[in-house]
DNA sequence: GAATAATGAATGAGCATTCATTCATTATTC
DNA sequence: GAATAATGAATGAATGCTCATTCATTATTC
């Protein structure tokens, strides 16, 4: 006989459900940022949850798992991020470039706990195919937008010279080399002072579009 | 009574000690690049050097310690590194500059198993204090040359608004995140067009001693 | 033959994972 | 709508495996 019903779940339980992993999710970047990816255990992360030892296999398999899942929300977050500093900012290439250059050295995006947490990953991804697919993803996404725009900014602004591909490469390997300078040395640099650091690259090659910052904030 | 000798041990010995501890440091090395930290076991260890299980407790008494000193002799070589490259170097600050970049570049610095293995430090730093400590250390001594290196460039060209120090971070953050590149994409990047991005940097901030590159070597 | 280096089996601490059980919520029946 | 059944979330003690470390023994060097 026919099963009565497809039985879908009531929709409060898929949402207790969702809150549920985001919370793990979010205890598994606190117990990393403090104690490393070689360092945390599922009794570290289920305490910082405060809830008890068992419920990350319930929810998320493995550990393993865990940890994949947690890069994915970092960097679904950070695309969300990116997509509403694009929506908000004015209609030309230099004022989108604008915000996402400081968004990535605003403090929900640029604050040592997540970046310990991003690093933590990059430093085992050569090991780990999963994460290394998942960066290089990023990276990719990010790459396409930044050129695109150098691209705009090219054509208006009569740069020659400018390989729009290798300019995106450029300023994110800056963006990163200044959060990696932010983790490992925060007494001798902060925000304020990477921000203008790469404010200033931007000065440097798009001189017609922007300035050079001077500014010297602490 | 008196103590016999001060009793050192014959010359032989302390050279093979060391040669094993370098032995040991390099297995760690492959080990770390092969599989992170949080997955190199003293047995791989101690079988990618091809000796037995206990060896490493002789030599460096715990895994640990056998860790900080692999971080520690790639503190020292590239310092080693470095110092070598400025010898060789012509007197010029110029060439100076060109030397430490290009050496960034080179495949004795720059290949992805060393590189793997100084993310992997990175990536745990912010929990491990020693770690810290000697990766900010290095930092230190990287920026305090190349900022003497720009205080000559920017009296001999006649620049103004160039920071020496903002200089040394954002140079040595731009080599960073282009390894990071390397590391994480190396099918969309190569040493090459790293090179070529980092020495485009220094020709548009220092425009008298730096010609754009335009090289598009693969 | 003393001193030192190296071995690898044995040990036990630490940890991920399992699963029987409890408890709260949702569905069904009368 | 009260009573009962079913679901599935949550717990944490128990299990068993992985791995760093120890140390008695063997090999090598001087």
């Amino acid at each position: 006989m026919a099963q009565i019903e497809p039985k879908t779940a009531p929709n409060s339980r898929i949402v207790a459900k969702d809150r549920r992993r985001q919370q793990l999710i979010k205890a598994t970047i606190n117990c990393i940022a403090k104690r490393g990816i070689a360092g945390t255990t599922m009794a570290d992360v289920t305490q910082d949850a405060d809830l008890s030892l068992g419920i990350v296999n319930l929810h998320f398999q493995s550990k393993d798992k865990l940890f994949e899942e947690t890069l994915l929300y970092l960097s679904d977050e950070y695309e969300t991020f990116c997509a509403n500093a694009l929506k908000k900012a004015g209609h030309t290439a230099a004022e989108k470039l604008t915000a996402l250059a400081e968004l990535d050295f605003s403090p929900k995006v640029c604050d040592r706990k997540k970046l310990a947490v991003w690093f933590a990953f990059w430093g085992e991804a050569k090991s780990r195919p999963t994460y290394l697919q998942i960066c290089a993803e990023n990276d990719r996404k990010y790459n396409d937008v930044v050129a695109k725009l150098c691209e705009d900014l090219v054509v208006d602004g009569g740069y020659t010279d400018i390989r729009p591909q290798a300019f995106a490469i450029g300023l994110a390997a800056l963006t990163n080399g200044l959060w990696l300078d932010l983790l490992m040395t925060p007494n001798e640099i902060n925000r304020n002072m990477a921000r203008d650091i790469s404010f200033d690259y931007l000065a440097v090659i798009f001189p017609n579009h922007f300035n050079k910052s001077n500014r010297r904030e602490n």
